[in-house]
DNA sequence: TTGACATATAGACGATCATCTATATAATAC
DNA sequence: GTATTATATAGATGATCGTCTATATGTCAA
């Protein structure tokens, strides 16, 4: 049920944040709770909930709740997707798999 | 002379807008004036232009004068040196080589 | 040299954003 | 039940951003 698509704008915006990729980079290889994330960073408990809230939203973190606790988690092949999608945006100049700028730009 | 490096989030906040976004595909397989761009898009050549500054500043297009005319083109390289470096970023919980994630996240 | 054209810069304005404090919600422990 | 702990939400505030109009700068043609 992860999210598997996100569109490069909206990627490019929610990842263009030095908080966030903070965020992104503790959870990237395994679950934290949002305590565990705010003793990493230096700021308040609600910002860090703000920023996890957005990147739930985008569908760059999984998350699960267990008990008091909330674990996030970094959705990394979404991560790989979009990266792979914004290589290939600015490879065409048209919205189409047709060849383009294979060869020596004039 | 072209930029080669950028830092993950100075990128992200470069792409992080539609408009840009749109002028980086015009020029991503030509160079192209100002002009062309702006005839393009729903926007003044002034707002163009402080675009063009802006990726310009990042490294992310390259450009050349001619007479009255400014040419731009995307530095398509440093997209996509920029965007394996986001997947390779997030890739390991530490800002080292060292091996991580490989397995199963618990 | 004067006028037209191409681009850049300056400054203003409204919108979005990152952060904070205060507080609500919900789960657990005693 | 009451206190404590974990997280989310609400609202405020200052900073950043995207866009516009007006204008400056620089190039070419007549």
């Amino acid at each position: 049920m992860t999210q598997t698509t996100l569109d490069p704008v909206l990627f490019a915006k929610a990842i263009a944040d030095e908080t966030r990729q903070k965020i992104m980079k503790l959870t990237c290889c395994r679950w934290r709770s949002v305590n565990e994330i705010v003793e990493q960073l230096n700021v308040t408990q609600p910002t860090v909930s703000h920023h996890l809230a957005l990147l739930r939203a985008a569908g760059l973190v999984n998350f699960k709740e267990d008990g008091k606790q909330t674990y996030y988690q970094l959705n990394r092949d979404l991560v790989t997707v979009c990266c792979d999608q914004i290589i290939a945006k600015f490879s065409t100049e048209v919205e189409s798999n047709s060849t383009c700028c294979t060869g020596e730009p004039q």
